[in-house]
DNA sequence: GATCAAAACGGACTGCGGTCCGCTTCTATT
DNA sequence: AATAGAAGCGGACCGCAGTCCGTTTTGATC
């Protein structure tokens, strides 16, 4: 299975030094205890350099940044969902008619958020460029292709940037948290609203 | 003509001391300034309160955070935005069909952030909830109306919710600046989004 | 003008993300 | 096993947003 990873590849592919190596894995566990313990929201890279008994300094060697920590934390469940829409079963996956895979496509992705959302919020935060993530790329060309195969001729490219944006998690945990929005109701709005673009076409 | 401020007035009402008006008006002048000079990203609070010859304590009891700062330079180009969209002469204002107000409101938006975006992107940074910022509030609620007088009967508040990401000012800046997108294909997006959203109905 | 409480002030301080650079550890080579 | 240089390490350090609290200013009251 071929998946996009959320962390740019090294160049070369040159072996982890061991040292390395085991720095990462001391690193992603005391992360994941740690955000157990405090969410993700209160880690912090001292912390957790602390906590994996490494210095500051190897946290962001490995990582770069905090954004980047958190999508490392994220990649398992990012190719998860990446393999599901790419190869998985329809209505999701390829097979079915692109508007019940644009709806399902929303739909999975809502109830992704809802899960593993606080992460993917602080993998979001900063970078002038967040939108340009490969992950983030790979979905917003996957609802680019599936508008075209759909009929949508309007501009395709924007109209995926516009769906993107419905989806975003902040957005999607906020209705949820602050106003207290049914998952559901958030669901039967994407079909809604991707039923009447594709319709309209 | 009676404008939803972006910041939260004050309980009371009793007039602000002489020294504390004195003040805003100095460290407002010396945001502008510093703005001039280095761009909203390059304006640190420090740098503001020794240019406007007063204590860093003084700025943040102003203006509460850095985005509350950005938030009061950006409140005289909001508030006649508002005017425009809530009093002015139609299509943006009243008079117009509904969809004619929908498109012209997406594309005045459209507009004001590539003037005033660098400071919203400013002012939107962090905030759990800054979603509920008064003057998000207003629009959404303005986004809703509009949708529910042109007869779209299917969650009004959700369709407004999601028409409300497209206009976020870090999208669109990011697709202008960074994918070279022009304004008017923005705009003629927006116009066929909102178009298909509504005729669906 | 003297008095006084409340409001505002200012700058030292905290905690954070992120960088830097001299030192250590690893691994390929002989 | 010795060696050399590359890769990795770590923690002192920086700049920033935001807080705290002792001091100063203000303006209502007498």
């Amino acid at each position: 299975m071929c998946v996009v990873s959320l962390i740019p590849i090294r160049p070369g592919f040159e072996p982890e030094r061991r040292d390395a190596a085991r720095n990462r894995e001391l690193l992603l566990r005391a992360a994941r205890e740690l955000i157990e313990e405090c969410g993700a929201d209160g880690l912090t890279m001292g912390t957790l350099a602390q906590r994996a008994g490494v210095g500051k300094g190897t946290v962001f060697r490995r990582f770069g940044s905090r954004a980047g920590l958190m999508m490392s934390l994220l990649s398992d469940a990012e190719a998860e969902f990446q393999g599901r829409f790419m190869f998985g079963p329809p209505p999701l996956g390829p097979g079915a008619p692109p508007l019940e895979r644009l709806i399902a496509f929303g739909e999975e992705r809502i109830a992704w958020v809802l899960e593993f959302g606080e992460l993917a919020r602080a993998a979001d935060v900063s970078a002038y460029n967040r939108f340009d993530v490969p992950a983030a790329v790979l979905w917003h060309r996957h609802l680019e292709m599936l508008l075209r195969e759909a009929g949508v001729t309007a501009d395709p490219w924007l109209m995926a940037t516009s769906l993107s944006a419905v989806l975003e998690p902040e957005r999607i945990l906020h209705a949820v948290g602050v106003h207290h929005i049914a998952p559901e109701r958030l669901a039967a709005s994407w079909r809604e609203l991707v039923s009447r673009v594709v319709r309209g076409a």
